[in-house]
DNA sequence: ACACTTTTTTAGAATCATTATAAACTAAAA
DNA sequence: TTTTAGTTTATAATGATTCTAAAAAAGTGT
């Protein structure tokens, strides 16, 4: 059943340990996608195994999930970072009250059109955060 | 000189002190507007005049200005929290390489509509960030 | 001016997310 | 198996931001 998650890892070239294994079951083998910060993701996986992994090995899971594309940071001003496991395009409401993320479908939001160039860089992605209040 | 700003910090009822004024006179007495970060801010002061005001002072300044409304936060995930002298409707391009904001005007970018509602709330800004690579 | 209240400034301490360190461990390769 | 390179871990370090409480300044009324 991590055979899938096996595989994964090895071709993004990070050694399939358990701790690894265990934070992809956490983070994947779920129908929905979630957003979580470290500390979000670390209570959730104390409560789902009862395997306690270390905050270092969490940060830097996480950070080389991000780093191959597993995971999408939200850009966001928050003490926290925070993290999404859904990585389609998309942008978010920001519900500034519950200071709670919500998901924007790309079709949500009318297609975007960056008229200005800058000279030798290209576009890697396009963001919109939208901030609702009551 | 400075009448505009002890006018401007009266009317949003605050003192006008020594520090808020020299804080104002960095920030606002430009023609182009600029993005910073409190430590940037904190080396202009002291580079401009030869006056040096408390962090503490510079992070409450430019907390009270931003719930003015004098200033705004620009949401992006770095270590330091990123403000813009510009209030004005617009969005914003960043360097990854360089670690550099750049304006991009609200006609700069296509209208954007927001499709989906959310009961009970409504829309406060929204804000797109377009990052650059090369 | 003077006394009095309220706001502000400040240095320094505290907090808290994140990153670095270096030793113990584990997986893969030879 | 032995060796090598990559990982995990507890703990310390870092660094941005916020808190604290005392001194200073600003505003108000007399």
């Amino acid at each position: 059943m991590n055979v899938k998650y096996i595989e994964k890892l090895r071709n993004s070239g990070l050694r399939p340990t358990k701790q690894r294994l265990q934070i992809c079951d956490v983070l994947f083998e779920t129908k929905k996608t979630f957003h979580f910060t470290i500390y979000d993701l670390a209570k959730k996986i104390q409560k789902q195994t009862n395997f306690d992994i270390s905050l270092a090995t969490i940060y830097n899971t996480v950070h080389a999930f991000e780093k191959k594309g597993y995971l999408k940071q939200i850009p966001i001003n928050t003490n926290q970072t925070y993290f999404d496991t859904n990585i389609t395009d998309h942008h978010h409401f920001f519900d500034l009250k519950e200071e709670k993320l919500i998901d924007l479908d790309d079709c949500d939001v009318g297609p975007i059109n960056i008229k200005k160039k800058i000279n030798g860089k290209k576009i890697k992605s396009v963001e919109v955060l939208v901030k609702l209040e009551d």
